[in-house]
DNA sequence: ACATACGGGACGCCCCGTTTAT
DNA sequence: ATAAACGGGGCGTCCCGTATGT
């Protein structure tokens, strides 16, 4: 009954009509939870929305939990890649650790303002799947890994052993969550100004510069 | 029937039983909750596990909305006394800012690791709630203002700008939230290692120390 | 409990607020009813209404049904010494059968639009408490027998056997309902268009004058 | 959903299972609102009665008050045909106005003494949705006048202007009312009896012979 | 294969009328 | 006379099988 989900090896077979039917559901779906929230989401009114019989959705997904993962594995594959591209794409610019963060950070608060939805079902699939969630998480927290390391290596970042590597990388993860929520309750400030406040405190910290020179 | 709210410095006025059905039915409700998130908290649940007719709820709340309203309510109520009392007691003792910030996460971390509801509910409330965690948010964000400026006239952190000062505040506020996912999902570390990674950060930033002299 | 209700062979004796709360009571249970209709009347509305407990209401009428029952009492009482008042006064005065009785009608229209939600509640009770109805349409009938009987006895009316006079009397007694709709149905119509259209009929009947000659 | 009333000219359309469910709800309604009313006609003793699932209401319905609406249309109309047939019937008949009258009652008299839920249930409709009562009303004042028109035309009733048929006709609406009631709660009177009474009435009036040559 | 119509139960919340204790 | 608590019932909604086309 749930295997009926379409084959991913077999893309080009199947009736056409199906997979349309399949990916209108969805898109009513995404629809739904941006307005009530993934657990408010219901059968029947995705069912409405997408124009489908209340069993077509059962039929095509199996039942109501899977349709919602199906729904959230779309939602973060949607964004990952596009989150993904920019890192790398800005990454391989030049300038030093913090002028690509920089970049990183700009397209991210950009892509944030431009779909709060995004945010807030990424926040209520932290809360439904945390294993899901955690899952991306490690991932992303392995990227900014690797990223300081590169900073590391080219002198702009300062040498750190691994366990802090990782606890840095979590925390500029974390970053991100406080990130958007400033992007989307501070409509008054300037992309630039929040990222740059952060970045300021990331270089730098908030000791005195002669602080360093005593201890 | 709404202001029945007793403040327990005057035991006296009202009905004893009352408060104390109502208190049974909060705590009954926080339990259930923590179970379940308060989304899924139902009446009949919660009324059946603080052993009172379903109608009783109704009594005491009239509605859903408004227990849960009220649930809420308390739960910041209940953490928030906490938090200032450990910031103001650590902060009366000596040592710089970021010593003081110290005794302050740890503090956090050490409850956060003891009430592991209290953030999944706080999370709940951010997102069926969001101005009334705005309106905490704000509280604390000022609080983080007034500490930074302490350090700033002791001369333990950079003198900054306004704008600059709130928005490094908030962002401090963010990395509570990070702390929390830490604290719970890395049982492995120890609470002085999380901290002591990120006041690190925190103090001196992530750059070399001649980046400084440079600049 | 529920002889509780006031003995009204002791009409001057009991506490006065005792009899001011209960009359609060049945003001406020008529409001209720000429809004949402006897059958929909709640107590917890009625309470809130006449600004008292709940528990007042069981605490007076011993049971809603009482409660209902003592207010459909109030009304029929309320609107028959009125409506006897105007049938004895009018009937005193001159004129022929149809003379008087159009006084009475007149009288009735005027009382029925003036007070439409008598006619409501009335309704309500004829389905409710059809024994009670019953009652009262048997005084009616006997009253209307008298005065067609005078009627007869003066030769205004033609002269009947009793079953006759009963059955026409009941007719007669009938058409006060069809009034009632047409009054408030009809709101252009002028009170006494309506009822002399009435009387005309009463008199002298559809059939042509000629008819009776042939007859 | 709503547009699933049949018609059974046409029985292929639409699942025959559902139209058959539809209509042993309908029935179980039916039988319910005969016993209790239609106010207190409860989803659950519907479903209980027609056998089927609480939800199943629901499903062909939409709501409760969907359902109720649906069995008063159907009362109606199933009453309505059955009149409007005997009426026309009659009508073609011989005889005067009074005598074609005359038929018509009886047959009326006799239905509601048969079915006498339908009188029950009618009134409760009058309270309920006094529009659509009003409608079906009005209806029947316009065949009234009709009917009294033909007698007119055909010297058996006196001529009128306008207002005053369409006044008297509605009188005469009035007075199947007060049958109904007389017929069913004067059960030891025969149906002609009281037809008789009123139609004698209707006739030639109240007043004496002799007053119609005075005037 | 795909899609729908239909039906089944299970809760969910709210409200109601009543009774007990104060 | 009230506040407090009770328990039952009302309706609506939801998610899900199964039967029924097409």
């Amino acid at each position: 009954m749930s295997d009926r989900t379409q084959n991913e090896s077999a893309p080009e077979q199947g009736y056409a009509k199906s997979r349309e039917t399949r990916a209108r559901i969805l898109a009513a779906a995404l629809e739904e939870a941006g307005e009530s929230g993934l657990q408010k989401t219901s059968m029947s009114r995705v069912a409405m929305r997408a124009g489908v019989a209340q069993g077509s959705l059962n039929y095509h997904f199996g039942s109501r939990a899977e349709l919602i993962r199906e729904l959230m594995l779309q939602l973060v594959s949607d964004y990952l890649p596009h989150a993904q591209s920019v890192e790398s794409a800005q990454a391989a610019e030049g300038g030093d650790f913090f002028a690509r963060e920089r970049a990183v950070l700009l397209a991210y608060v950009a892509y944030v303002r431009k779909h709060p939805v995004f945010v807030r079902l990424s926040d209520e699939i932290r809360m439904l799947e945390p294993e899901m969630a955690r899952e991306r998480e490690l991932e992303s927290v392995e990227r900014f890994v690797t990223r300081v390391r590169s900073g590391i290596d080219e002198g702009s970042v300062r040498p750190m052993d691994e366990r802090d590597l990782w606890l840095k990388s979590r925390f500029m993860l974390g970053v991100r969550h406080t990130l958007e929520e400033i992007a989307l309750t501070e409509s008054d400030l300037h992309d630039a100004e929040i990222v740059d406040a952060y970045l300021d405190m990331l270089r730098s910290g908030l000791a005195p510069r002669d602080f360093h020179a005593i201890h």
